[in-house]
DNA sequence: ATAGTGAGTTTACAAACGTAGACAAAGGGA
DNA sequence: TCCCTTTGTCTACGTTTGTAAACTCACTAT
């Protein structure tokens, strides 16, 4: 596979507004960034097109208007952070990680429900 | 807490070297990393210096030749790490991690053994 | 026509990173 | 003593990232 696309910290505020709701008009994600992170249209707009470049994101023209609409998933951009960190960090075991923040970490009630459920669905997923 | 030290991709290979016997010279370091990640000389002494600097790495002087050791563990980088990306990522969510890795990738018989037994293990010390 | 606005594009610039060459001090042999 | 090697420090340089000002073009209200 043609590795994904990976997301800088700033990148993902972006994102994180596009997964929200799109499309956005590069006003409207301005004021959303401006108010959220306290960015300068600027920035925000600097940030759209390198995404634009990396191909994160589409655009298309109404008229003198761009309007983005995000071209990778949340999902798949978590997905491609997740697995570098695992390799990098945990030489690629889940459990391993797992038990490193449940050392830390008291998990709630309902995490652990829905850890259990989560489990379960890949048993019964896996051996199909 | 005072934020702990992140590492940057490079250092980590460093620290996985350190983690992996300490102390070590900065001869042996060199060698190794050399050999492993292909950098020269000066790369792995200026990464270590660096990360002296962070705090992440200690020294200690014998006559002309320095030592170096780990002054935090896998542990504390790989959580530190962990809580960051789920922060970023997953909106904190551990489960909501688990369950996309597990949507994209089937988990082996013992990774799932072993996550059952960690979710009971945090059940235990949950409400202990 | 004129000036002000909104929108998009260019340029900028410092800090962080990856990577490494150059240089200096110290020790060991010829 | 003189040179080579070892070890450590300093300097360097291109790229990426965060952040934003400056500039330009099209449009609108006067």
């Amino acid at each position: 596979m043609e590795k994904s696309i990976s997301l800088t910290d700033a990148e993902w505020s972006v994102m994180e507004c596009l997964w929200s709701r799109a499309p956005r008009t590069g006003r409207e994600l301005t004021e959303e960034l401006g108010k959220k992170c306290g960015w300068s249209r600027s920035t925000t707009l600097t940030l759209l097109s390198r995404l634009e470049t990396k191909g994160a994101v589409g655009t298309e023209n109404d008229g003198r208007v761009k309007t983005f609409v995000p071209r990778v998933s949340r999902e798949e951009a978590a997905l491609r952070e997740t697995e570098d960190l695992l390799t990098r960090a945990y030489r690629g075991s889940l459990s391993l990680m797992v038990s490193t923040l449940t050392k830390k970490q008291t998990l709630s009630r309902e995490e652990l429900d829905e850890l259990y459920a989560i489990l379960k669905k890949a048993e019964e997923d896996g051996h199909a």
